[in-house]
DNA sequence: ATCGTAGGCGCC
DNA sequence: AAAGGGCGCCTACGAT
């Protein structure tokens, strides 16, 4: 059959499922094609440059589109905007399109049950993803979709629709067109997640094990091995005691009781309440030195690596907005890698790692979305909070504990007092962090520069306890402050990690990691200095997309290493 | 057995 | 400098 082909211009909704086909649709037309690999017929019809393409989510087409590596780069993915446009985590699609669709929530179908309504719903036709309630149909969602080329082009038809209804919510927003342009941003993110959660990270094996050696010991040979391995790191604690009791180190009631006995009383065992006293007490200090091995053994030791390290790379989920401000989200570790494990991240023979992190980005991210005057003026510096410290009179340390507090929501200690000053010299911007504050407290919910509601969750049943609905409201507003800044950071973030990304292609550029202000990406060493100059520029570049401020200045630091932990 | 919660800590 | 926001993942433990 001749393939269908596509002007730039048009949008064009698709779904595929390999060994099945692939469904197209236009709103005046459908595309049923049978393919065992749809991967490589939908890169044919997108050739260098195809039309803006529509999908439900990940498992219709970003994961399978990742996987077959077809270079696309403007995309709109319904379940993305939903997240944008409702907030929260990753949601079921039959919750996506009831909450298109207004439907009701309580008659939402769910899998599993239908033997147990039979005869309460009409089924209607099952090859129609739609019930006749307007329910999308729980099989479908749960695969069904996939069954045949045809039911791909039906799924792929019903993707167009739900994103008219989505572009006319998004129009109703504050600023309806930053927000559109945070849809299409969001969607190009996820689908970047799908690519990395397919490629992975690149990983030196042999330095993963030493590493984990050097941390966690010689590869246990059997559980007994294991066993008296956790025992050798024990007694290095447990030799401080006189006592012959038998303490649980990773029971905190019983440290902390143990600690109470040895003459300390802490209100918790937190490692930054002991770190004052580590120096003069051998026991304190060994008992945080065996927590950081102990983290490292349990977390990110031999079970680790053969968990999620396979041929050379390290794999995990990504998601392009499962936080509740809308940052990435990570698992296998990619997120929280210890500092001392970061060697074992290393590029690939003849290639080189661009790694590069955002400078200063929350300020920055005020400044731009409060539009302060001298917030903007004081970006204009490499260090932004010199300027403050002088507007401030106080030393620049102090600027800077007080400006993270004030996007925190410190309520005590040195930033406390420097806060008047911050209301004098900066009042546009405090004023937006005290009104999202204040919603937040309200359990109003809040909405970041690109549109994201920022959900606040029910006020809470605190059984007319006083002091827990007082606290309870003042961590919402703490979390409302925050997530406006949080959030932003996390849209202008990912425009950058797209821009990077499309302008890499010409570099064969692969990005590899996203850690909420830095970027870790792969290259050829013969490209590693044009990579390097390409993600600069794609700092500035973003920064024209999505800065609501023109005049904000975003800065970066960019360096070509072979291992992560060259950087610095 | 399986679940949710808390304390703890790694990263930003 | 203070101990504030986010996430994932570990162990222990109580409830089911």
């Amino acid at each position: 059959m001749t393939l269908p082909s596509f002007a730039r211009d048009d949008i064009v909704a698709v779904a595929l499922a390999p060994g099945v086909g692939l469904g197209l649709a236009t709103p005046s037309r459908r595309w049923a094609i049978p393919a065992t690999d749809p991967g490589a017929v939908l890169g044919a019809i997108h050739g260098d440059r195809g039309p803006r393409w529509v999908w439900w989510g990940r498992d219709a087409a970003a994961d399978p589109i990742a996987r077959a590596g077809i270079p696309v780069d403007r995309c709109w993915d319904v379940s993305a905007v939903h997240r944008l446009l409702e907030g929260g985590w990753r949601a079921p699609l039959g919750l996506v399109w009831a909450s298109l669709r207004d439907l009701d929530l309580d008659t939402l179908p769910q899998m599993g049950q239908l033997g147990l309504l039979d005869g309460a719903v009409d089924e209607g036709d099952r090859d129609q993803p739609l019930r006749p309630d307007g329910h999308l149909r729980p099989e479908w969602v749960d695969g069904g979709f996939r069954e045949t080329p045809e039911r791909l082009a039906a799924w792929a038809a019903l993707a167009l629709d739900a994103m008219r209804v989505q572009e006319r919510r998004l129009a109703r927003r504050a600023e309806p067109e930053q927000a559109m342009a945070t849809a299409r941003s969001e969607s190009a993110a996820e689908l970047l997640c799908a690519e990395m959660t397919a490629h992975g990270l690149p990983v030196d094996e042999a330095e993963a094990r030493r590493l984990i050696t050097e941390a966690a010991g010689e590869r246990p040979s059997s559980v007994a091995d294991e066993d008296a391995r956790r025992a050798e790191r024990d007694d290095l604690v447990l030799q401080h005691l006189d006592s012959r009791r038998q303490v649980n180190l990773r029971n905190p009631a019983e440290v902390k009781a143990m600690l109470r006995r040895e003459g300390f009383d802490l209100p918790d065992t937190r490692a930054w309440r002991m770190e004052t006293l580590r120096a003069d007490e051998p026991l304190i200090d060994a008992l945080l030195t065996w927590r950081r091995a102990e983290r490292i053994a349990t977390t990110y030791g031999w079970r680790w690596l053969d968990e999620h390290v396979r041929a050379g790379r390290l794999r995990g989920e990504w998601a392009g907005s499962d936080g509740a401000a809308g940052r990435m989200t990570a698992s296998a570790g990619l997120h929280n890698l210890p500092a001392v494990m970061r060697p074992l991240v290393a590029a690939e023979p003849g290639h080189a790692l661009v790694r590069a992190d955002l400078g200063q980005i929350e300020p920055r991210v005020l400044a731009a979305v409060s539009g302060d005057v001298g917030l903007i003026r004081a970006t204009r510096q490499d260090d932004l909070y010199a300027p403050v410290a002088s507007a401030l009179g106080v030393e620049r340390d102090m600027a800077k504990v007080a400006v993270l507090g004030a996007m925190y929501g410190a309520t005590t200690g040195a930033s406390a007092g420097a806060l008047a000053g911050l209301r004098t010299n900066y009042p546009v911007a405090m004023e937006l962090l005290e009104h999202a504050a204040e919603l937040g407290r309200r359990s109003q919910d809040v909405f970041t520069v690109g549109g994201r509601r920022v959900r606040m969750g029910v006020t809470g049943d605190t059984d007319g306890d006083i002091d827990r609905a007082v606290s309870a409201a003042a961590a919402r507003g703490r979390f409302a402050r925050n997530a406006l800044i949080q959030g932003a950071a996390a849209e202008f973030f990912k425009v950058w990690a797209i821009t990077v990304r499309r302008r890499g292609r010409p570099l064969e550029a692969e990005v590899v990691l996203c850690l909420h202000d830095e970027l870790l990406v792969h290259v050829p060493v013969a490209h590693a200095d044009a990579a390097a100059v390409m993600v600069e520029s794609a700092v500035h570049e973003a920064a024209r997309y999505w800065s609501p401020q023109p005049d904000v200045r975003f800065v970066a630091d960019v360096c070509v290493i072979d291992r992560w932990s060259e950087a610095k």
